[in-house]
DNA sequence: GTCTATAGCTGGATAGAC
DNA sequence: GTCTATCCAGCTATAGAC
């Protein structure tokens, strides 16, 4: 099939300007230089720059979900799933995956396309913790007590504004990291309490949370694609 | 002193033009015509567009923090600072200061006035969560435990991110807001346990916490400026 | 499928009158 | 300080030859 090593050149190259010069710094030609593409060659096999962006972000957010699955459902612990979180951040980093699906959010104001593949995005890391993040709460005191499908989108959220932390205080990033590790071992320890004691505080804290109750939310706000 | 309304209305319009359209829709047109300002003056009183934008979101950071620093200060839980923060991000976003610091990150990349507003506006906010986190910290079973910078730190990117969150999937960023403050309400239970069963899980928490030793951070990647 | 060429527009920034 | 007018670079998108 021809013109498909001209498609994979400029998915390549938009990701990489994305990453590189944010959603403020993309342009066709940009891309298509990087690329070695002649510029028209975007709009003949896509139609358009966003168009463009939105396919590429979705084949690479798949491929990279499906290397991190395996990882993921291997975390048996919180720890360990900071660890892979971990990785993803270092690894995904030169990826650029998270940077990617960051400049896609903070590009969504602008363009319902942007919008779109940026919620593809979200939802396909959303979906990939979720199962991780219920299995790991089973296994703790905590369990029954926080909601995960909450708890896995605070992940995803806690991952994006890293990524953008890290592109203004790479040191600081880290120690955030590292902190969330450490309290990551925390919950783990519980897990090693003896079961008198973890039953102890699963009464006491049962006791004092107070039930959730929280006011629907209005949403819809979004400008029509350019 | 003349001049200082056309400042003031331009730097309103900078800061609504980036909440609203992100930073890849931002331009000195757009901006003059939103502050019903002569397009020339941006130029006239700040040299550029983004010289602009560095100082209307110093201004306005600073003043967002001051109006906040007492309710952190005030914070005497978790639960508590967590709900400072969901009233941040409910209350701000009407302002628009978490999302005008997202957009600022996510153009980071591209020019290096955009990168130290960024990083200001992020010193700013971190300096104020620091100390309430610290004092947090240390009423509870974790002091000593937990790196006060790095969590503090985790928070601010945890708010960044929740807040591009948002501007995607809304219901999915109250979740992820709503579970958090169950993390916090549990942890906070923590402190009505007895002293005895404190120090139990402390010397338990902490016989299992294995040092941290991070390896050291290359950073250093930025473009000079247009 | 790929190329050149170009239409048509919007952008940042400046010069110079008032 | 504010305005008009304008330069010119860069952009998206298309037309049409190969």
């Amino acid at each position: 099939m021809p013109g498909t090593e001209t498609r994979e050149r400029l998915q390549h190259a938009a990701l990489a300007t994305l990453r590189e010069d944010g959603i403020a710094g993309l342009s066709a030609r940009g891309v298509a230089r990087r690329a070695d593409v002649n510029q028209a060659l975007i709009f003949y096999h896509y139609g358009s720059l966003f168009d463009l962006l939105e396919q590429a972000a979705s084949a690479s957010v798949a491929d990279a979900v499906a290397r991190y699955q395996e990882q993921f459902e291997a975390a048996e612990t919180f720890s360990e799933l900071l660890a892979v979180g971990r990785r993803l951040h270092e690894q995904e980093r030169a990826a650029g995956n998270v940077a990617v699906m960051a400049q896609l959010t903070a590009g969504a104001h602008l363009d319902a396309r942007l919008a779109t593949a940026a919620q593809r995005c979200l939802h396909r890391w959303v979906e990939t913790i979720e199962p991780t993040v219920r299995r790991l709460l089973a296994h703790t005191p905590l369990d029954g007590m926080i909601d995960h499908r909450g708890l896995a989108r605070a992940v995803a959220a806690g991952f994006i504004g890293v990524e953008l932390f890290d592109g203004v205080d790479a040191d600081g990033a880290q120690q955030a990291l590292a902190s969330l590790e450490q309290l990551g071992q925390v919950l783990e320890a519980f897990n090693g309490l003896g079961a008198v004691t973890r039953r102890a505080i699963r009464a006491h804290i049962q006791r004092r949370l107070t039930p959730q109750t929280r006011p629907p939310r209005t949403s819809a706000r979004r400008k029509p694609s350019s």
